[in-house]
DNA sequence: CATCGTTGTGTATATTTAACACAATGATAC
DNA sequence: GTATCATTGTGTTAAATATACACAACGATG
């Protein structure tokens, strides 16, 4: 199919099946090499990075579409999403991009008419286990014929962005930090097996703050929801650290009774 | 103007001036006489209770038309408000009593033809002062041709409501409690002066749980946000309680520190 | 003027949080 | 081989906080 029949049938796709006036945007996160890192993507044709995003079908509950859409994006099946907030002001639009995406793809007005105007978008963010993603560009997947490129950008550098992206980043950053006690920040964000100065790290880059070594293993041991398993060398100069995995059930039942708090 | 002619204004000022497929739904929270409170309203032709709601126009932030419609509500300006959930099910619409009001009222199909068959909604929670609040129908204000009746429910004996309403309320108070320590949850649902036990009991409400009074009392003074006043009598067999009043700017600050614990 | 329910304040105890010290490990340099 | 170094695992102590509880003061009532 010929890229400018794509994009038509895709603007023609949102018009007649997804709900108007309302979408949704993903703040994905990913812990690697000590750096809290967060998913962005561009649009061909414009310059400047922005959040992913999505819409909802018709007969689709909102929650099924974003993770749809998030799997569409990533590859993955399995994540922790949750909406953080809804963003609904006016100025969020200030500086849309359609209109010059859509002068220097060479289409008219008439092509992208019966677009909403004005959107209502809902924030979601994700945590995903950064090594099993496959981060997608909509061009391969015809899913988003704009998308160009997608990339992991660390959260202290995100540049700005499109839109209030940038806003609601910072908005689900600090929401994450107050859920950090009663949501399943660990096992999403890192791999199925991790040392303990890991999940420190972990806690510490969320929290933008240092703890105290032996007090956070401490706690986290008293907790009850970790294995030990074996030795883990690296090949540091250095004591071999233990490696541990969550036991998922008793997690659970501790996120349940809120028993989890860090700081 | 005529009832019909004034229903059928209404549905065309939805159509043309507001954002298709987005509304708000509002859990107004009062409290009087020991109990916590939610604003409820019927409409004309159906004897199912549900929660005010309201729709944002086009050139509207949501925000400005959640307070907005709060405003033509309740009559108040200054109310604490907060979005805590965006619902976005579709079964949400499944015990949708439009159809049935509208048969009632006598109106053809083809007179509520184009309102949106689904909504996402926007889950707003208030904090209003109960004795300041003037409950208006929506038919004496021509904002709502369908609202016949508007009025206080305790939160416990709240009945099976319209839509996924129940579940919203239960949210919210669920959002209300774990937001206790860090929102103005105090001086937006008392009255300006108040006594200690009244504060103890409001908490108390709120939580779903008994507080120890001497700690109780303890804690609050010292976070240094209340003011002292006269003693108050109100005629009971027992000692005269003193006054106290809220000081705002200590209050926010302690607010913005989140140094509020209560449990 | 004794009684009763309620309010204000203090004090002791238990629990939790925070601060800190030391031994063990394993690669590296000499 | 052995000393060095960065890092890990664990314990101990002091401070802060939360909890439990006791008593005196007040003001209407009979």
């Amino acid at each position: 199919m010929e890229y400018r029949e794509r994009i038509l049938r895709f603007i023609e796709e949102i018009k007649t099946s997804c709900l108007p006036s309302v979408s949704m945007d993903f703040v994905v996160f990913g812990f690697h090499e000590g750096q809290l890192k967060v998913l962005l993507l561009k649009w061909q044709g414009v310059d400047t990075w922005m959040l992913p995003g999505g819409r909802v079908r018709m007969d689709e509950n909102m929650e099924d579409a974003a993770y749809r859409s998030l799997r569409e994006r990533t590859g993955l099946a399995e994540v922790f999403l949750q909406q953080f907030h809804t963003f609904g002001n006016v100025i969020r639009n200030t500086y849309y991009a359609m209109e010059e995406t859509r002068t220097k793809l060479g289409f008219s007005a008439e092509d992208f008419e019966g677009l909403p105007h004005r959107d209502i978008s809902v924030g979601f963010y994700a945590l995903v286990e950064y090594t099993k993603v496959n981060p997608t560009p909509g061009l391969e997947l015809a899913l988003d014929p704009f998308t160009e490129q997608i990339q992991w950008c660390n959260v202290e550098e995100v540049p700005q962005l499109l839109f209030d992206h940038n806003e609601m980043i910072q908005v689900a950053l600090k929401t994450l930090r107050r859920q950090l006690s009663y949501q399943p920040i660990g096992y999403t964000l890192l791999p199925d097996q991790f040392t303990m100065p890991q999940l420190q790290q972990l806690y510490e880059t969320i929290l933008g703050q240092r703890l105290d070594r032996r007090n956070f293993q401490k706690r986290m041991l008293s907790y009850g929801i970790l294995e030990r398993g074996e030795k883990f060398q690296n090949g540091g100069a250095y004591k071999a650290p233990y490696l541990y995995r969550f036991d998922r059930e008793k997690y659970q039942q501790a996120l349940a009774e809120e028993r989890l708090l860090v700081v």
